[in-house]
DNA sequence: CTATGCTTACTACACATGTCGTACGACCTT
DNA sequence: AAGGTCGTACGACATGTGTAGTAAGCATAG
């Protein structure tokens, strides 16, 4: 499962409603695209079988079928392979080192951390 | 900046290496591509002047126009913005939460957060 | 009933990307 | 000199993606 950017966006619109119609989606997104626009990506993603829809009044409405933590995954994935050579806490390292989080962040971070290894390493 | 999958195969060569004619490139790459993909490759990664190249004998040598660590940020950080809601956190916590990581990598990462949570904060 | 407006279904089109094939030049090797 | 060999330059072509136009259905305002 693979998305395109524009399929970020909206599967974005879907994941945080629920679900979402043409319009909701429309509305929902940032950039100022033609109705029918939004309607093709759906479309694309529905042929993937990445959502379904149901019929809504007169309108279609949307609802994905993939789990957005699995997409976020993936994507994490492909990222650590392609560009971090396979490397997890190469990814992690960088993120660390840039300053891109704040020292709130770091901390519930570090949280996090702990628990994880609390809870005992792999599984 | 911003590189696509085999774009990505191919600079990783270059980083790794420091330079490379197309054969080097050819032979590092584990799919069995044509001499001539990995020319278009790079050629149109030079149009893009992301690489530049200097005559080598008969040949040509490829040599990267750009930091790797620039274009893994660049790389991170899109991927931040599209799939988690522009919130690195977002990011790290899944990687933390799923097992991709051994103790080994989580107590590494334990004192880099130290570190960082040391030289204070932000910068 | 008829014009308007929302919606979907299709079609279209340009541009990026992944992959090669062909033509052609510079060198060796006989 | 003639034929390989290696390398480049270009062109080509399929597929994916981003974006939108057009046709046509159906409900609602007049």
């Amino acid at each position: 499962m693979e998305f395109s950017g524009r399929e970020w966006d909206v599967m974005n619109v879907l994941w945080d409603r629920g679900s979402a119609t043409v319009s909701e989606v429309l509305e929902a997104l940032q950039d100022e695209l033609a109705y029918t626009t939004v309607l093709t990506v759906l479309r694309r993603l529905e042929e993937k079988g990445h959502v379904r829809h149901e019929p809504e009044g007169k309108a279609h409405r949307y609802v994905p079928l993939v789990p957005r933590e699995e997409a976020q995954d993936g994507a994490v994935q492909r990222l650590t392979r392609k560009v971090f050579s396979n490397s997890p806490e190469l990814l992690m390292s960088r993120l660390l080192r840039k300053g891109t989080l704040t020292e709130a962040q770091l901390r519930e971070l570090r949280s996090l951390l702990e628990e994880r290894l609390k809870e005992g390493g792999e599984e």
